[in-house]
DNA sequence: GCAATATATAACTATATAGTTATATAGTCA
DNA sequence: TGACTATATAACTATATAGTTATATATTGC
């Protein structure tokens, strides 16, 4: 990453965008525990046969699964496993993130009971 | 990443997204060695200064990026190395397929020349 | 306050693509 | 061969966004 040329900068782009959709992520996610063809994957999908396929094509371009036909169904399979390495560095960066969120949230739950209670003490003593 | 629901998915999607793109990986790849204002990221990624702002603020919406204004200038810096594993990961797998792809260039180079030797030898021979 | 500089944003255009429906293609089994 | 099933693709729409120009907003130094 020290040197890349513009060419190389598109290159990876174009390969964090093959993850940057959450469809595909589900696929690829779906694939974890193995193969699954193609009705299997629109069935968990809960999309259309033919938006899958799209999605299978666009990753099998970019050598993300793997590709057999056996009989008349279609078999994709994860290519590399190490793609679900940045998903877990992101998911990583992710958890952090919801984390902070969550504690903000309580922060302002916490705030928003306290002021609730402040009102009804004020009712009551008024 | 083993039972993701929808908004997780979406979450990631995102996160991936905003590194799906040239130009901002650029701009993070100019920060590696240190903090950079606005100015010298226009000029090191030679597009206008309203579009280097404008991912910066993507990139700062995703806390990729730290802001830090000085004087008149505002400084942007990594804010998570952690980035820059998924960008090893990703020009790992990269490097792999151009390897491949210079590879398979060479057979067909090395075929071609044979191709045109053996048809100067018809030639010849005729 | 006023000029000068640096950054952010608004409004717009052009392009890419996710999703859809309809259809084509390919394999299986009678 | 023909019906049936599974997958891929074509054509289309709607939406998101990268990049542009012009302008607004800070901040500095006079």
């Amino acid at each position: 990453m020290s040197a890349l040329n513009d060419r190389s900068l598109e290159y990876v782009a174009k390969y964090f965008k093959a993850l940057a959709e959450p469809m595909r992520l589900k696929v690829l996610n779906a694939l974890r525990d193995g193969e699954k063809n193609v009705g299997q994957l629109t069935e968990i999908s809960g999309c259309t046969q033919a938006n899958v396929s799209k999605h299978l094509s666009l990753l099998s371009q970019y050598d993300l699964v793997k590709r057999e036909s056996r009989g008349n169904c279609v078999y994709y399979s994860i290519s590399d496993p190490s793609i679900y390495e940045l998903c877990e560095l992101v998911c990583g960066q992710i958890a952090k993130r919801m984390i902070a969120e969550d504690e903000i949230k309580k922060m302002f739950i916490e705030a928003d009971t306290l002021q609730k209670q402040h009102l009804q003490l004020i009712e009551k003593t008024a």
